[in-house]
DNA sequence: AAGCGTGGCTAATAGCATTAGCTTGATGGC
DNA sequence: GCCATCAAGCTAATGCTATTAGCCACGCTT
């Protein structure tokens, strides 16, 4: 009959430990049944600190969206252009392999009505706004920034997603083709700069 | 008590239904008891055709697989180079779009060693048979064909999933950043193929 | 026509989320 | 220091899910 001293933050916490304990499918895994078994509690106690299992998977996605915001911003500090992304592409991806499940957590998409996930969102828009500044550096015309952007989510998520899922053969030379996809990135975003506005041509006077 | 004539086939066939209705998420939620619904039986019954919901499931992605690489096929036959590279890009995101569902469940990846897997780790090979095809027009070293194929696949699944999952603000001008993924591929994939084994420099006699 | 395999059924089990309503612990005000 | 209140736990119940076991009858084959 004692009480278990339960929080939010409690629960999330459990359920972090869960989705980190299952792999890349932890998330999916989750259960209020096991947090609560965690947690030494019947499983209905759980609604006096969550409003549902969805409700707990999006503080999970919450969580980690900030953790990856935070890892990428720390690799990005004090580093410009190509270094910077360099950097951003290779804390994410270092991310999304010490913490598959959480990574899995950051693909679910906000709603883009629901009040509940206006930190969500907020969230989201942090993550977006990291990468754009990060491209920032690379003299993008400002109507070229937002295909940058999502070249560059798109680039780096799909590697992981596909790495995680085990969706590549052959473990090795991971990192090779991880950085033959940074370089193009790079070369990309590059040429989306010159082509719009060439500032100074050096190549041919 | 007249026999529903159900068979492997139409199970799968409205299980592909159920999926279709259900859009990004119709794959997660395909149900065993939605199927026998639509069947007009109970679902025990299913259990006489398929061996569970992780199998029916399994059918589902083995099909969707084989049609994504039907279609890229294809649209790519009678190309070469960059010209098909991005033919390829274009049918990919065409499908996708045109069955989120079901390519959500070309994510699913084969167990590597389950021999109950071996007909959809075939797919994936075919898949992954004809971007090494699509590629092959550039010229690349044998050893960062691999490279390029994974590139390849990591640009455009990512693009289409970010873009399936709502992860993009604005629906608009989405057709814009993918055509600047493309031409990123496009030209990483030319650079990768240049930078090993320059076979005819006309630049600079 | 008889037989048999197969495709359907019902019944039962177990796991899950969720809601309703109760009880008791801890904590606030007097 | 005691009482009232609120919150945090509980049990019970509902309804959904997959899955297994065992039964029965349809329809084809002989």
């Amino acid at each position: 009959m004692p009480r278990a001293g339960l929080s939010r933050d409690a629960v999330v916490r459990l359920a972090l430990e869960q989705v980190d304990a299952g792999g890349p499918t932890g998330l999916a895994d989750l259960t209020l049944a096991k947090v609560a078994a965690s947690a030494g509690v019947a499983t209905p106690s759980l609604y006096k600190h969550v409003g549902s299992l969805a409700a707990l998977r999006r503080e999970v996605a919450l969580v980690a969206l900030d953790e990856l915001t935070t890892a990428s911003a720390a690799a990005t500090v004090g580093r410009a252009g190509p270094d910077a992304l360099r950097a951003l592409a290779r804390a994410w991806r270092d991310y999304a392999r010490a913490h598959p499940g959480r990574y899995a957590a950051v693909q679910l998409a906000p709603d883009p009505d629901a009040p509940e996930d206006a930190e969500h969102r907020a969230a989201g828009a942090r993550m977006v706004a990291l990468v754009g500044a990060v491209l920032h550096g690379f003299g993008l015309p400002d109507d070229r920034t937002i295909d940058a952007v999502r070249v560059v989510r798109a680039g780096v998520h799909g590697f992981v997603a596909l790495e995680l899922s085990g969706g590549f053969r052959l473990p090795e030379d991971l990192d090779r083709s991880f950085d033959a996809l940074v370089d193009m990135l790079v070369a990309g975003v590059t040429t989306l700069a010159d082509a719009s506005s060439p500032p100074a041509p050096k190549e041919q006077p």
